[in-house]
DNA sequence: TTGAAAGCGCTAACAC
DNA sequence: GTGTTAGCGCTTTCAA
């Protein structure tokens, strides 16, 4: 018994493997009764096409390259979710990728994707990638989360979310990651921006940059705690905060009294801490979404192509008791 | 500037396609002046072997299909990283899919991924489906974490999870999903156990069988607090704990004193809640390895297949605050 | 309404 | 060492 394939249900069938192909498309210009047949001929062999073979000659997978830097974060876990629902109801798969946020990773896996012929790539960049012109040639790609420099954003749709939030408290520090990734880089602004319209001078001791990593995180609160200089924290991500949390733990700080909190990345758990944490929302699953969207926009209508488009997705404050400040 | 293949490199490097097919697979049989000249016009060409060709005549993709109920849960978000990972190591992709516990979902992914001619399948069944031989063919194929019935069992390899622990605490109210999902069961068979180990009676109103979603557990917690019967709720997954502390959160019931908890699931915010949250730690990124592991085992030895094996990987208790009895 | 033949890009058996 | 030939399983002209 071995692999039945097209055409021997052609010849069970009594027909040519044109004849097959064509009751596989649904074409209409077989004979109902041949249909029939046919169909009655792979029921009986318990036929599977091959979607490979299929794939190329018609040189589309129904499949999508997703490469994001980590599930375990829980912003591309919702990502991810947001991306795999939407193709599937598309008709599409996903690869998943982990980048770890390194460059060499990432281009392996863009070229393997490319090599597998997948309809499209979505990726949130390492950003340490100077030209993916070259890497991706023309294949459709969707860059999600982080801005690409100009060279690289005229040629391919971005979706990012809003890194800005408007001035709501005082004396703030910040902990956030590297200033060379734009996600780190525009709350760094965003952070920047409320302090000054708040009519406040920067202080540099208040701004920790490092990486978006708890341990990092976790000296850096170490250091904003020892400054004694201010009265609330900003956790630029949810890994982050956990270092912050680890260290205002060990020091036995009183949230919000002692030192406010606040969080970039809204988790179901911070409700349920005592206090809850206080958390700018980011539209995840939204954005892996819209993602989705464009990539389809595009492989809908192929040439003549629109302009790169760059969609800002808005994010929310979600007030709980971390933020409310007690004492004055 | 149409695709370049291995015709248009053979004829530019003047030698023939199988000699060109030869380099890309670094056969030793090719003069190494002609290799060099080879790879030269492919650099020149920029030319990118095209896999799906590759895989149609070798029969083998190098990609695994996984599918979850839900890769938002974290259990499985570090299960499938945990995949991911081992997969990549070995050369594979992974093509990520949602049931979402149901099973015409389930089905209708299996028969794509087999479709595309996915190497092997790990499936984290729902359980909801009798024959997986009918539907899986001779695929090879790793079921995770829901045992099969025995009918099943008896044609795949299956990774699970050490459902049962000892006894440690007395009037303790269980809330879990439906008996007929082997985690749920063997959980409440555990904590079934442990009361019976301890010389007292099961409490049917102590209890709760649901299904694993937090708004059921809510209401379950609200119905154990009004019992007045027991001392400590274990939640027997995260989001059936975020229920209950949903609940506990409303109630302002005191954790441990006035009601002890434990979860299973042991995330990294537990630790930061206050009081801590003790919990049953589960090895889930080993679980994905080990699938990846015995997926790899067999896919290297294709026969004589040795018997299809159950691996159980052990649990371990981490205790925090929330089950520290500070009353008796 | 159907079929013959060519070919998607690559690999493998066999020759030289 | 290298080339010729024949497919992998399917779709797509083109002709009947």
């Amino acid at each position: 018994m071995d692999k039945v394939n097209i055409s021997i249900i052609a010849q069970r069938a009594g027909v040519s493997s044109t004849t097959v192909s064509r009751v596989l498309n649904k074409s209409p210009l077989v004979k109902d009764s041949t249909v029939q047949r046919v169909r009655e001929v792979m029921k009986a062999l318990d036929y599977q096409p091959n979607e490979l073979a299929r794939s190329l000659r018609s040189s589309s997978t129904r499949t999508i390259g997703v490469i994001v830097s980590n599930v375990l974060n829980p912003f591309f876990t919702s990502v991810v979710r947001g991306i795999e629902d939407t193709a599937n109801a598309a008709g599409y798969n996903i690869v998943l990728c982990n980048s770890d946020e390194k460059p060499e990773k990432e281009v392996e896996y863009v070229s393997t994707l490319i090599a597998k012929q997948v309809d499209g790539l979505i990726i949130a960049s390492s950003e340490k990638i100077q030209n993916y012109s070259e890497l991706i040639g023309n294949k459709l790609a969707v860059f999600i989360d982080r801005k690409l420099d100009e060279c690289n954003t005229k040629r391919y749709d971005t979706v990012l979310v809003q890194n800005r939030v408007g001035a709501y408290i005082r004396r703030i520090g910040i902990i956030t990651g590297q200033s060379n990734s734009t996600t780190g880089h525009e709350r760094l602004l965003g952070y920047e921006a409320a302090i000054q319209e708040a009519g406040l001078a920067i202080d540099p001791e208040l701004v920790k940059i490092g990486d978006f990593l708890g341990y990092t995180a976790y000296g850096f609160t170490m250091e904003l705690l020892d400054s004694k200089k201010c009265d609330a924290i900003f956790a630029a991500n949810n890994l982050i905060l956990l270092g912050v949390l680890r260290a205002l733990n060990e020091r036995k700080i009183k949230v919000p009294s002692e030192m406010g909190l606040i969080a970039f990345d809204n988790l179901d758990w911070m409700n349920y801490c005592n206090p809850g944490i206080s958390a700018i929302a980011q539209p995840t699953y939204e954005l892996g979404r819209v993602a989705v969207d464009l990539f389809l926009e595009r492989c809908g209508n192929p040439l003549p192509a629109s302009p790169p488009r760059e969609i800002v997705l808005d994010i929310s404050l979600i007030v709980r008791g971390s933020s409310v400040r007690q004492t004055f």
